[in-house]
This record gives C-alpha cells, structure tokens and sequence, in this order.
DNA sequence: TGTATCTAGTTCAACTTTCAAGAAAAGGTC
DNA sequence: GACCTTTTCTTGAAAGTTGAACTAGATACA
C-alpha cells in the first residue's frame, strides 16, 4: 500500500520496496560469494584482495597508508590491521615514507604480486558469471550509470571548492 | 585495453571493469552509510536491523531461527550470536518450538517492535535520500530488473527437482 | 623560538563474523 | 527396539571491524 502524503512518515511505494528488497538480496549474495570464492582460491576476504589490487595499478606498487584507505573505502583502523595481516602473508610490506617521518607507504611484494596474477583470472570469472553473463549491454550501461548516481550522492565531498562559507 | 580471445584468461572489457568499480562503490558506500544511520539512531549494525524487520513481517511476529536465518541470508551460527545480543537488548526473546523440540523460535518483543516503529522513518528517509531521490522513474525499474537477474543467478537452488542425477 | 593545532598511523577494547565442533531431537531402516 | 543419518541450534576460538584514545611528526603563527 502506497501511503499519500498525509503528514505522516513517508515510505516507500510498492515497487520502490520491492527494488530495495532486491537491491540488500543481490549484493548480500554478491559479497557472500565473492568472499567465499576468494578465500577458498586466494586465502582472503574481498576486501584484502581489493587492497592488492589497488596497491598494483599504483606507481611503484605502493602507496601512502591514508591515500590506500580513502582508495579502498576504509578507515585507517582497518587499513592498519589489514596491512599487519598482509604484512604476515608476504604478500605487503610497510615502508618509512622518505618524505614525511610520520608516513608508512604500504608495497606490494613480489610474492603478493605473483599472487595476484595467480588468484585474478579465476575471481575476473567469478565476477563475469555473477554479473556480465547475464545481464543485456543496455543493462551493463544502465546499471553503471546508476551505480555513478548512487556514489556520487553518498561520496563525501572532499573539495572545499565549492562550500559557501569558504568562497 | 579489451583483451581480444587469444586464449589466455578473458578479462573484462573497458565497460565492463568501470561497471564493476562502480558496483563496488556504491555498494560499500551504501552499505557504510546505513549502518552508521542505524547505528546512531538505533543503536544496531544495518543486518541486526533486517532480522528486526523480518520479524515484524511474519505471523505473530516469530519465527524459527532456520528460517529467519534463511530470509536474512546469513548462516544459522550468525543468527544464534545476533539473537543472543538483541535477546540481551530486550527486543527478541527466544520460545520453545511446541512441535519441534530442537525448534527454537525468536520472537519480536513489544520492546523491540517499539523500537522498529520508532527508527523506521528514519531510517527508510535515508534510504530514500541515498536512493530513490536520486534515480528516475525508469532507472528504478532498471534497478529492480537487474538486481532480480543477479540474486536468481547467486541464488542456490534449493529445489533438488531439477538436478539432472535425480531425474 | 614557543605553542597550539592538525595530520598520519597505530593500538586497545568492545563487538561482530566465521568456521569447526558438538549436543539434542527427529527421521529412516532393519 | 537398535542403529545410522540428518536437522536444529549453540558454543568457543580465531579472525575481522569499529570507534576512541594515543604517539609522533608536520604545520601555522605570533
């Protein structure tokens, strides 16, 4: 039932709750899987694997603790205790940041790279089958666009370009 | 660079590897987003709220753990931990399942229905602002069709009906 | 210089999740 | 009934996450 604005709370329409349903379904199902698939082939969750891949596709392979965590989402609590982990793996190494004494840059080892090579084209498949093989181009295009709107409105702003009390 | 099928592993076409950042994105700003709102206004991380939820939809408000763990999609062991802490919040109490004596149902108290009644405007204007405010009409429907593929194509089967050594 | 403030990263404690193991009841088969 | 298997739910330990407190170094400014 679609409540008409009556003062009271506004909720959702029909189809709204039902897309949302959806939406918590999919992605619950989507990270369970891809954690799993990636701890039973790589020995780790989604989220360390995503740090992996961050840290290879940046020069040099490494990258300063604070920058690794706005990449990846996280906050540098769980950056710390990620890192410590890889670090026990092999697969990253902190480094002193020459620049600036407080600074840790964060590397990709060799062993994490080769790694990487081994673990990526099975978890680009298991990515492929969940999502590309059945969804349409248009659906692809469509679901990119509104994944774009999603993030944009939920991004913090990290300009201050454009904040009235500043201009 | 779209790799073309020279036999080594296929990867993702241009398109497709924003896509899935994309995806990514959004989903965990998402997900972040919610569990802080929920957090803050309700005292529970966002799947604590969903099993609140879940309750307060089925009959008599109660229902078994198996089966709640199953609407929830998370496994039974999760459930028991989850339980025992809202349990200790007052809002779920658990019942001995009269036909079943290894049955245990959880029930959404009057405590925790309250609650819910309380935090849900709150919560579903957030959803709404991260949301539905944002996308139009046609790309909700988008949504909706697109997230229905990938939860049916994640989604175990749990009919054995059409496993081909059982025919 | 001195001092106040900010930033980078870590650490601790409390909480949540996972995985493997286990107790208890139910269901099947002889 | 006896026996074996399955289902239901819990438990405990290990792993991961969170948010606040903390250290050390950078920055700003008088």
């Amino acid at each position: 039932m679609t409540t008409a604005s009556t003062g009271g709370p506004r909720w959702l329409t029909d189809e709204e709750q039902s897309v949302w349903r959806a939406y918590l379904h999919a992605t619950t199902l989507m990270e369970d899987h891809l954690d799993r698939q990636l701890q039973r082939d790589a020995g780790m969750p989604h989220i360390y694997y995503g740090l992996l891949v961050h840290l290879s596709r940046a020069p040099r392979r490494r990258k300063r603790m604070t920058e690794l965590a706005k990449d990846a989402k996280i906050t540098r609590s769980r950056l710390s205790h990620a890192v410590a982990r890889l670090e026990k793996n092999g697969w990253v190494r902190r480094e002193d940041c020459p620049s600036d004494k407080r600074g840790q840059n964060a590397v990709l080892t060799d062993e994490g790279y080769a790694m990487l090579a081994r673990s990526a084209p099975g978890h680009v498949e298991a990515v492929r089958q969940a999502m590309f093989a059945r969804l349409t181009p248009e659906q692809v295009r469509h679901l990119g666009e509104i994944m774009q709107v999603i993030a944009a409105g939920l991004q913090p702003e990290d300009t201050d370009a454009d904040l009235p009390w500043l201009r």
